[in-house]
DNA sequence: GAGAATTGCGAGAACGTTCTCGCATTTCCT
DNA sequence: AGGAAATGCGAGAACGTTCTCGCAATTCTC
């Protein structure tokens, strides 16, 4: 079965080639009487043009690349991605994706690849803010670039994230009005690369601000007994850090986790020592999904607006393709805290 | 900044555009000194290939499609783009996703997209198995398809699909012994598109396997009341549903959910009702997920080899588009029944 | 009704590769 | 040493589009 190219309806039609291609791409002069008849033709031979070639010759693939970390308990992924995917369709663009599993040299393999497939803009999701030689201008040949979720300092692109601070700060003030005194922060060390005068250096911006957010409101609450802890991420290490935590000293009444994954640990320590949420132990996490609401007690946490930054990062990515003079932006969407049950009351004891 | 084409790379060496071809690209005659000399000129003058022109001459893309039902809440859904995605870049291939939410216009659409992009090959999610024209040989030309999740009787295709009968069967014969008599399946309606003789015509096989296997089981168990029931796939419908079963008469004391939505719906109408999981009511669905594990009870769950599904997937796929005269082949793969806490045992009390 | 403007269409180049062919030049064999 | 085989490389076509240009035919203008 041969391909059945512009020709092959051209001579069908018993026009040129251009012709054909003006009837059936709505450009040029044409007659509508040619146009019908070649687009009957075209029908009649099931003829399906050749997207590639078309993209050869116009310089564009109306296709952009997502380049992400597919972490499927963290909930950002599945929301973003399909997000991402159904705005970029409304457009008329498809999705080349790319997981890097958090891996910086996967990464940077993965965007030259979609570079050479000429995709006409990236939506990344990086996985640290400490190297950022491959998202420069020059190494993207200056095709467009929005940065989602985590800020890379230094990189001149539209960036999108969420304000992660301010939902964190506000979780901490909810948490001490309902008496605790006691709280702690276990952080997946993903995000850590090492120490800096006993200050953690954090690999992206996101896990910086709830950090700093939670600090924030332990200062301005005045909480007696505030920890943070960086724990990595695996479910062993997790559970484990869990378990020291509660049979430490200055044992925590509430534990703030940095993700899913943390939290999911919490959830499981608590199970096998029948400790029951929102009683015995409160938890707070961030991002939102729906076994967070369904389940008993529903868990309080920081909701960030995926969908809408999914969207967000799809049309302002296509702005720029469309108008590489455009400026980039630096977008922050606010967060909710969602207040459930998770969080006891101690005043009523 | 003008592109670098191979050219500028054979201006450079001072050969020609053929030879710097068969110099990047391996193959022909060349001798290793031209060939270096050639790749140095490339590396100086940072030469990426364009793998669009590539396409066009080689007639092959390198990119696979994938059609898929981003339902978030299925876990389904991010598993298998991720072992899909991971898998094809394993093989030096990259993925273009679309979504269809379950809507079969859409999913014409995207395929017919997805081929006019020159994709290898596919793997779809079919929205319905009632419709398949779109499926069908010549419609693909004669591209490689390999169906997953769900088969659609009548299209010759690669098949990959999971044995959701037999574990959907252990699941009845595992509440029969602690002592179930009083079961109901709920059951997401967008797969069932009419009734026909008081029998529902499922859209997909899947669902197909489940409802039989349940009945199967109910049978060959000799369980006393045994009840279906079809819901829209609707957050608040079905919790509607959930609340019908447990206030009709006949009440079950264990409720089987055909998908994580259904589940969720149980899970809120339990927490509205104070009714503790694994003891006033029963729940067990199907598609584990981290949260099934981690919440008390842990939910007791059927659960299907998605990651293995997604990556036999890929390789069937690159397997026929490396030969297009290979066979196709039915694959079915084993589930598991996971044995948790959300099942009582009734004989105890 | 004659020149100007407009319209419709075909020829051919261009996009950036790969690949076939053929022509030198070198190496091999007896 | 002389012919055959092998090697290295360049010219040019091909992939399937779009788009510029120019030419003929038609319509418009006064």
């Amino acid at each position: 079965m041969k391909k059945i190219t512009i020709n092959d309806v051209a001579a069908e039609a018993g026009v040129s080639r251009a012709t054909a291609s003006r009837a059936l791409s709505h450009y040029g002069r044409i007659s509508d009487e040619t146009r019908n008849q070649v687009k009957e033709a075209a029908e009649r031979i099931g003829y399906s043009p050749n997207q590639v070639a078309r993209s050869m010759r116009a310089g564009n693939t109306k296709t952009i690349g997502l380049v992400i970390i597919a972490d499927f308990t963290n909930v950002f992924f599945d929301r973003a991605t399909k997000g991402i995917v159904d705005a970029a369709r409304d457009s008329g663009y498809e999705v080349l994706i790319t997981n890097t599993d958090e891996n910086i040299d996967v990464e940077r393999e993965a965007i030259e690849t979609l570079l050479q497939k000429q995709v006409d803009g990236l939506i990344v999701v990086a996985s640290t803010a400490m190297v950022h030689d491959h998202l420069g201008a020059k190494n993207l040949r200056n095709k467009p670039l929005v940065l989602i979720d985590r800020m890379v300092p230094g990189i001149n692109a539209t960036s999108i994230t969420t304000n992660d601070f301010s939902s964190c700060e506000a979780a901490v003030l909810d948490a001490k009005a309902r008496g605790h005194e006691s709280m702690a922060f276990l952080i997946a060390t993903s995000a850590v690369t090492g120490f800096q005068a006993d200050k953690p250096i954090l690999q992206n911006t996101t896990i910086e601000d709830r950090v700093s957010g939670y600090q924030s409101g332990v200062v301005d609450a005045k909480v007696k007994r505030a920890s943070w802890l960086y724990c990595e991420e695996n479910p062993d290490m997790a559970e484990d850090a869990v378990c020291n935590l509660l049979d430490g000293k200055g044992k925590p009444t509430i534990i703030f986790t940095s993700n899913n994954d943390m939290a999911l640990a919490v959830l499981k320590v608590a199970g096998k020592r029948k400790l029951v949420l929102g009683k015995d132990i409160s938890l707070v996490t961030v991002d939102d999904s729906q076994w967070l609401e369904a389940i008993s007690p529903g868990i309080t946490v920081v909701e960030r607006p995926v969908d809408e930054l999914a969207r967000l990062a799809v049309n302002k990515l296509i702005e720029h393709i469309k108008d590489p003079k455009k400026k980039n932006e630096k977008i922050v969407l606010e967060t909710r805290l969602i207040t459930r049950w998770s969080v006891s009351d101690l005043n009523k004891r």
